[in-house]
DNA sequence: CAATAATGTGAATCATGGTTCACTTCTTTA
DNA sequence: TAAAGAAGTGAACCATGATTCACATTATTG
């Protein structure tokens, strides 16, 4: 017997595979999952193409990794701008703002994300990410009307309009020609109304939209 | 000289080229773009694949014509529903419907219209589509906010958000798992309250829901 | 160091589906 | 009916980009 696995390689491959990811996921900021070849992530990376196919199966794979890796922090802003105390209401129109000033400010990461054309896998693992943030905004919701802040409505339904309405208000070319505070104020206004809460109060500066 | 297109020819012409776009609509119906081959519309419209490229440029003029051609009676239908008499939130509740209602009977169609990746060119027509949309209810905003029906807001952005709002509804797999009234009322309830307008009213049936 | 077992490589191959074009068939008119 | 101009045809061609695989290189251990 003449070699196994150390540790020094397992971490050697480790950083390998996300250097792939990493560089995949760069081309698709800049490009879109448009400019997510095989060729152009293995040139960025450094390596050969046949060496992304020692660490994936395929590319709907690398693919669904990069969505994944993607998406990770997106949803985690948003989830902790709603994990802050206060009223329901306070919540939603925060975690809105976080949600609408991360795609104003990565608008084609942010395409990319909820509406780009690419593989079969990255569809599947969008329904994930619509779903992530459905799940979030409805458990908000479902908060609310237990708590009587809220009228009783289809909570489900409802988070999955409300994330349909911030895409397609932000991704729209409306959205880029405005200025992007009254985007925001306006989404805020909208998104409480539509789940009956009080209206918007003021504020200053939105969290969790750094990086 | 010993030929010139003559009107027999000419309504063949016509007809034929309609029976292509015609073609083309019921394989997107049925299976989306991704059905909507040169060599699928070609054979369904019982002709060679060649004879196509007598009528349209490429594949993109062939699909954009055929988006349109679908699309024309839904932007319709919504419009229809958006002009009869009566106050704002009423016609809005209204338009909701024939909308919902519509993408619910035919959901792969809407998919389509709505979401499914395709080529540039349908993407364009998409865009003029979602704006049609837009338009109509940005239109009918902007009369509920001249009348003091509605509060102020940015009528154009709000319309784009009531679009997005539904289609993600509708779309997601949600709508599907739960009764088709439920979904509208829900809908009705939700864009009424984003809008600010009054409480739904109940309606035995909504009208535009004929094909 | 020799043997072994990985990983790295990229030109060649494959798959898909749009597009072309030399040829046939049809229509019109002198 | 013959000539001329169009429309119809589909096998061959092409473009794109993923995937393979025979070979090279590197790491490990007795």
């Amino acid at each position: 017997m003449a070699y196994r696995e150390t540790v020094k390689i397992r971490e050697r491959k480790a950083a390998q595979r996300e250097a792939l990811v990493c560089a995949g996921e760069s081309l698709v900021r800049e490009h879109g999952f448009a400019g997510l070849t095989i060729q152009a992530v293995a040139t960025r990376a450094g390596v050969g193409v046949g060496t992304l196919y020692r660490y994936f199966d395929d590319k709907g794979a690398l693919c669904a990794e990069v969505f994944r890796y993607a998406t990770e922090r997106e949803v985690q802003a948003v989830a902790d701008a709603m994990a802050v105390g206060g009223d329901v209401s306070g919540r939603l129109q925060n975690s809105v703002a976080v949600f609408a000033e991360r795609a104003l400010r990565a608008p084609q990461l942010a395409w990319s994300l909820i509406a780009e054309p690419a593989e079969p896998a990255v569809d599947t693992e969008r329904l994930e990410y619509r779903k992530a943030y459905a799940d979030l905004f409805g458990s908000l919701l479902a908060e609310g009307v237990r708590r009587g802040e809220l009228p009783a409505q289809n909570c489900s339904l409802v988070a999955a309009a409300l994330v349909g309405a911030m895409a397609e208000a932000l991704l729209g070319p409306l959205a880029q020609r405005m200025m992007h505070s009254e985007v925001v104020e306006q989404l805020q206004a909208l998104c409480l109304r539509a789940a009956g809460a009080r209206a918007p109060q003021h504020m200053a500066t939105a969290t969790g939209v750094a990086s």
